[in-house]
DNA sequence: CGCTGATGGTAACGCGGTTTAGTTGAATCG
DNA sequence: CGATTCAACTAAACCGCGTTACCATCAGCG
C-alpha cells in the first residue's frame, strides 16, 4: 500500500443539521422522525430516517445529555485496592454481564476504581454533579455503608449488588423515601448452610472459615451465618479468620487455622484465591487433600476446575448475576419502582478438595 | 433512625447560573474565574471560587463536551469472549493502572466489551458520532487488524498496546497522516528470547509452545520469536500450538504436545492459565515439574507463586503498562504527537516450575 | 480636557440536540 | 364561500457551558 497523500476530507461527525438539509426539512422535523414523534409525515419520517442512516448520523450524547437530562450511561466504582483482585476473575466476569445488558439499550458503562468508599462517595457526588451517569451499580457493601445515604440523597438511582440486610431486617437503614436503590441480595446465609451440610454430610465436625475483609457486609453475613449453622448442628468449633482477600493474608489465615491445638478438618474460604493459597499452604504442611483436611472455596473460576485437585466451590454465574444487576438498573431508569430481589441460591458443586475427615 | 418524612429539598445540580447569581457577578465572570482566565479580578475570581466550592459545582460533563470538544472521557474495548478472560488477571490490572493515570486528570472511563474486532470498529465510530470519547486505548492487536485503519479515517486519537510492527517494519500498515495513533509495543521477540535462553542454559533442546489465538498479533510476533531463537540456538525442535487462551485448549494443547513421539521437555504457555492447565495435564499423566518437564507462564499473576510447584513466569507490571498507555493518551489529547514506545521487557521470575531436563 | 489603553466586567452566541409555540396549506363544515 | 380544524412542518427557546465581542470605568498622558 502506498502513502496515502490526500487525506481523506476532514472528518466531522454528522449533526442533525447535515441530515436536515440533505432531506430538505428542518432540524426539528429531524428530530420527530428520528425519535418517532408525531408532527411529520411517514414519507417524510421515511426519508429522513435514510438520509440519517446514510450520513451515519448518530445523536450526539453530549447534546442529548444536555436537553435531555440523561446521560446515556451508568456507573460502576471499585473500591478495593488493586492488589486484591489479583486473581479474582469474579469482577470481569460481572462486568461482562452488566456490559451485555447494558449494549443494546445503548447505555454506556463508565468504570472506576477508587481506594475505598469516602472516595467512592466523593466520586458520586462527582458524577452527578457532572451528570455524567443516570445511575450506578454498588458493590461490596459495608456493614455501616455511607453510600445507600449518599445516593438517596443525590437521588442518583442506583442498584446494590449482594448488598443490605433482608428486607424487613431492622438493621436495614431508613432512606429517604426519594430514594431510587433497588438490591439484589445474596442469600449468604442459605449458601453457607449449603457448604456446611455438605462437609457435615461427610463428617466434618471442625470447620475453619478463611473470611473476607470485616467491613464488608457480606463477610459479616457468613461469619454470622457459620456461627449460627454450627450451633444448630452442634459443630465441635467453627472459626472464622478475617482478611483482606489477597493470597497472601489468606496462606497466613490457613498457618493459623493449621496451628490451632484443634486444627479443622475443612476450610471454607471466601474466595478462590485464598482457597487456593490454603491448599498450598496444605502441601507445605505435607497435609493431603482431600485426606487430611476438605477444601472449598466460595467462588468458582478456571483455576479451581484446572487445579489438581479440584476445588469444591460455590457456582454462581456471575455474569448472568452482572446481567441482571444492569436489568434492574434500566428498569430503574425507566421509572420502575425500586425492588428488593434475591439473587438464586448459588450451586455447589463438589469436585475432589472435599472429602470425608480423617479418622 | 426513624423514618424520614420531610424529603430534603429537591436535589438539583447547581449549575454555573446558581453560582453567578450566589457571587453576584455574569455567568461568563463565573466562566472566567473557575477557568483560570484573564478577565476578572482576583478578588472577584477569589469569590467565585469560594462559593463555587460551597455550592459543591462541577461543570455539567455534557456542556463542556458541547462546547468545548472534550468528552472529558476515553473509551477501552475489550473484544474478546468472556469465557477466554475467565482467570486471567492481566485485564482487570491494566484498566487499573489506566485509571489510576486517568483520574488526576478527571477523565472517565468508558469500557466496553464486544464479540470481535468488527464490532469494535462499529462501537468506535458510534462513540466518535456520539462525541462520547476523546480517544481510545485499544487492546489485542491482530495480524491484520481493521482497527487502525478506522481510528486513522475517524481521526480519533489512539493507544494502541502492544500493537502494530516494530517501527520502520515493511509490515507496518500505512495510515493517513491525520492518524494520531501512538504505540506502545512490547518486545515479545526479546522476551521470547528470554525465556528461550533461560531453558536452554538448563539444558533444554526440545520446546513446546502452547500459544495464543492465531489471528493476535503478539502471538504471530511470539511463534516467530521462538521459531528464529531455535534456529540460531540449533534446538532440535520448537512447536507452537495455538489456542483460544482457556484452560480447556490450553489443556488439549498440552495434551497434543505430550503426545508427540519425541514430547518436549519443557513448555512455554502464553497465559498463566494456559500455564496452569498444562501443569495439571502433566500431573495427570504421572510427570512431575520440573524433573520431567519444566513450564513458564507468559503472565505473571497470584496463582503463578501461591501454586506448588511455583511457576517460573515473566513478569511485567500490567498496572504500569496500562498507566504508561493512558499517560500516552493523554499526551496526545493535550496535542502531543503520536509517538512509537516499546515497553521495557519484562523480567523471567525464576521460581520452581523449571529445571534441568530429564537425562 | 480629550484621547488612549488597560482593567473588569457583561451581553450574546454557538455547540447539537429536544421541545414548545407558531405558521402554513388543505380539507371539512355550516 | 368564508370560517374552522387538523396535519405537517418551521421558528425559536432552552439545556449549561465556553468564548468572543463589546462596554464602562479609570489612569495616564499629551
Amino acid at each position: 500500500m502506498s502513502e496515502i497523500e490526500s487525506d481523506a476530507p476532514p472528518p466531522r461527525r454528522p449533526t442533525m443539521k447535515d441530515v436536515a438539509r440533505e432531506a430538505g426539512v428542518s432540524t426539528s422535523a429531524v428530530s420527530f422522525a428520528l425519535n418517532n414523534r408525531p408532527g411529520v409525515s411517514d414519507s417524510t419520517r421515511r426519508r429522513v430516517i435514510r438520509v440519517a442512516d446514510r450520513l451515519g448520523w448518530r445523536p450526539s450524547s453530549a447534546a442529548r445529555a444536555l436537553s435531555g437530562e440523561s446521560a446515556g450511561a451508568v456507573g460502576m466504582v471499585l473500591a478495593r485496592p488493586a492488589d486484591s483482585l489479583g486473581g479474582e476473575s469474579f469482577f470481569l466476569q460481572l462486568v461482562s454481564g452488566i456490559q451485555a445488558s447494558l449494549a443494546p439499550r445503548d447505555q454506556a458503562l463508565v468504570f472506576q476504581m477508587v481506594d475505598d468508599v469516602q472516595a467512592e462517595c466523593e466520586l458520586y457526588r462527582r458524577w452527578w454533579a457532572e451528570g455524567r451517569v443516570d445511575g450506578v451499580i454498588v458493590v461490596d457493601p459495608r456493614v455501616s455503608d455511607p453510600r445507600p445515604e449518599t445516593l438517596a440523597v443525590l437521588g442518583l438511582p442506583a442498584v446494590i449488588i449482594g448488598g443490605m440486610e433482608a428486607p424487613g431486617s431492622p438493621d436495614a437503614p431508613q432512606l429517604p423515601r426519594r430514594a431510587r436503590l433497588s438490591n439484589i441480595w445474596a442469600d449468604d446465609s442459605g449458601a453457607m448452610d449449603l457448604i456446611v451440610r455438605h462437609l457435615y454430610g461427610l463428617g466434618h465436625r471442625r470447620i475453619g472459615h478463611i473470611a473476607g475483609t470485616p467491613g464488608f457486609a457480606h463477610t459479616a453475613r457468613r461469619i454470622a451465618s457459620l456461627r449460627a449453622a454450627a450451633r444448630r448442628l452442634g459443630l465441635e468449633h467453627a472459626v472464622s479468620v478475617t482478611t483482606d482477600f489477597t493470597d497472601r493474608q489468606g496462606a497466613k489465615a490457613a498457618r493459623r487455622l493449621f496451628s490451632a491445638p484443634v486444627p479443622p478438618t475443612a476450610l471454607i474460604c471466601d474466595n478462590e484465591v485464598m482457597a487456593v493459597a490454603a491448599v498450598s499452604v496444605a502441601a507445605e504442611r505435607g497435609l493431603l487433600i482431600p485426606r487430611d483436611v476438605s477444601v472449598v472455596s466460595w467462588e468458582d473460576s478456571v483455576i479451581c476446575h484446572t487445579l489438581h485437585p479440584q476445588l469444591t466451590a460455590l457456582v454462581r454465574k456471575a455474569d448472568e448475576f452482572g446481567g441482571r444487576a444492569a436489568a434492574q438498573l434500566l428498569a430503574l431508569l425507566d421509572g420502575g419502582a425500586p425492588r428488593q430481589l434475591q439473587d438464586p441460591l448459588p450451586r455447589l458443586e463438589s469436585r475432589e478438595s472435599t472429602g470425608a475427615p480423617p479418622a
